[in-house]
DNA sequence: TATGAATGAGAGTTCATTCAT
DNA sequence: AATGAATGAACTCTCATTCAT
């Protein structure tokens, strides 16, 4: 069993599962999961009908496939940006900014996130939940926590302020439009939040 | 007693079209637009498969009533119970306390609201955000600007803010559960909320 | 059981026939027999679609009715044009004039009927052909046979030359713009064909 | 042996085409264009009720490839019939004889052709007229001109006299039975024509 | 007689999935 | 691994017909 054969067919294997799932980002994003057409995502990745079954079991696994590489992908580049910074109150602004520009930059994948988070598929909308869970945790290890412990921001539950950072982020990924224009800017929405958060309030 | 008035309300709002729209909301909000079956809507209500047709011309135009029906009754709840305050403050206490209310004693309504809010589809979305036209102009002209006039809230401007806050109440109504749990208690909010508002911040 | 009302109520019941029969007679001739809609007759006769059952057992029974009106009407209407002479072969040109005069004048009418004599329905095409007879016996015993005995046209079997003159005038009246325009001039028609009648030919 | 260009050709007229198109002409031939039952049409073929929609995008599309292939297939046939004589008494008396044996021959096709020059739908007349326009020029060109130029026939509108004797011709085709019995003889229809066109006559 | 709400069989069409090549 | 013809369940929508009023 010659081990460079294998890595190669890894690499195309690869290759092509990718092009398979970016094809079917734009599709899940622009039509749904129940509208979208599994021969369209393989024949505008470039394949024929049949070739989408080598790598993915059914539609359903390919939209969970999809949804793991979009949570993921997206926290790998919310970590790297919010860590550019040491203090927590810029790490939060980084937060809101790097994020908007994610889904500003990737614009499919954030719908698709979207879609699946507020659709009503309860398996899709857990995964998608479960692939966020990271991001979750960057808020409350690398920001808030250390913002208290910091004095920078007043003693609030970490979790539940987690939560409604999230979900305030989500909302405001939302309101992107098709063109990739937010009606709200990162900077304001974080002094916003940070006024609420900031020692010396309530 | 003229009778063909009669009628023609009938035509609009009878009851057969109510029970429609009520098993409509059921279906759409449990399987989304595109895995909603008609047949099944019809049934649920108590008809034939081909009742339903006689009401509404198309699956579309079904769920744009729906859409239309969802957005008047949220506003309408939200308008009474806003208004019995007279403190802008307890009135911004009272839109997140109603509005989690509404979302908790009208689950599928609430999902079929924010499905399509964040769906692909663009007729939808556009439709139900001009539905909700109507509470942003509630938060701004009976909440937020006679807060400011008031010197309750610091100046901010008042469409960007109203956003905000839809956008927010809106996040959070996503974070209510099938058995209508929400993870954020609606004070907490409105009090995290007030302080990004209140006179003397910034 | 007084007479009066009765003979009223045939009138009425007689009126509103021949209107539901009007209707039907557009529809079926711009949509064909399965194409056609029976409420949409109703309704353009100026009746709720219900109604039409109190005077037709069924769609299919209205059609038949439609065929024996249109074959005895386009039958009274012929006679009367062609007794108007004397002549044998003035009878026969103003049997092609008459017959093109008939159908650009009722051209609903006359698609009924061509699209029945040539559709794939063997009853209604029988029913036509039934209707037709008489129109057959016209150009046998009012035209032919004359002639023949006149000397006007050479000895032919007149049941077949029938045949073939009836087909030559549906034929010709399948070429009749829907705007009620033949290509082709009834006068060449049957100067072309009294060349071939005539006697000394052949 | 390019294995592209085989696959292409196998497209436009493959086996699996090729059934269902004439599985079509019976159906079609029998029930109608509203009739016919598009599942009905697979199944005679052969094939599951869905395999139709890989060949032809809809009913309509069908149809309208049925028409092209049987325009083009009668063609055929009566240009190779007709051209086996060269004199044009005798390619007339061969466009009828050859005309009513195609019709025999091709009872289903036949019966479609008619249903369609003589129904209500004007995309489908349009598109067979056109595609007996080659049968026109047949006419003119190879019989009607030359017979004409050699003084066999008067002189009239090549034009109009090949529209009529397509009428006529098409006429005594709606008159063949079901079992493929023509009431007039080809033979004795050739002779009543050429009387009307021989020279000497009018 | 006239009405029109309700019915439900039936049609065209889509598409996820299979599988022989 | 890649293909694409074939499948058939499922879905939206139509409409002839019934019937209580």
């Amino acid at each position: 069993m010659p081990r460079h054969k294998e890595t190669e067919r890894d690499k195309v294997m690869g290759k092509t599962r990718l092009l398979l799932l970016e094809a079917a980002t734009d599709e899940f994003a622009s039509e749904g999961y129940n509208g979208a057409n599994i021969n369209r995502i393989s024949k505008a990745a470039g394949f024929a009908k049949g070739t989408i079954y080598n790598y993915f079991s059914s539609k359903r696994a390919l939209m969970l496939a999809l949804i793991d590489l979009i949570a993921a992908s997206h926290h790998r580049y919310m970590v790297e940006r919010v860590r550019q910074e040491e203090d927590p109150i810029r790490r939060l602004q980084r937060f809101f900014e790097a994020g908007l520009e994610w889904i500003v930059h990737n614009l499919s994948q954030g719908r698709v996130m979207l879609t699946m988070l507020n659709g009503p598929d309860a398996e899709f909308k857990l995964r998608m939940w479960q692939g966020y869970q990271p991001m979750h945790q960057l808020l409350i290890a690398e920001i808030l926590v250390p913002g208290m412990e910091l004095g920078l921001f007043r003693q609030l539950d970490p979790v539940a302020t987690a939560g409604l950072l999230m979900t305030l982020y989500l909302g405001i990924g939302s309101t992107v439009s098709d063109e990739g224009r937010s009606q709200l800017a990162p900077e304001w929405i974080a002094g916003f939040v940070l006024e609420g958060l900031r020692q010396g309030a309530g």
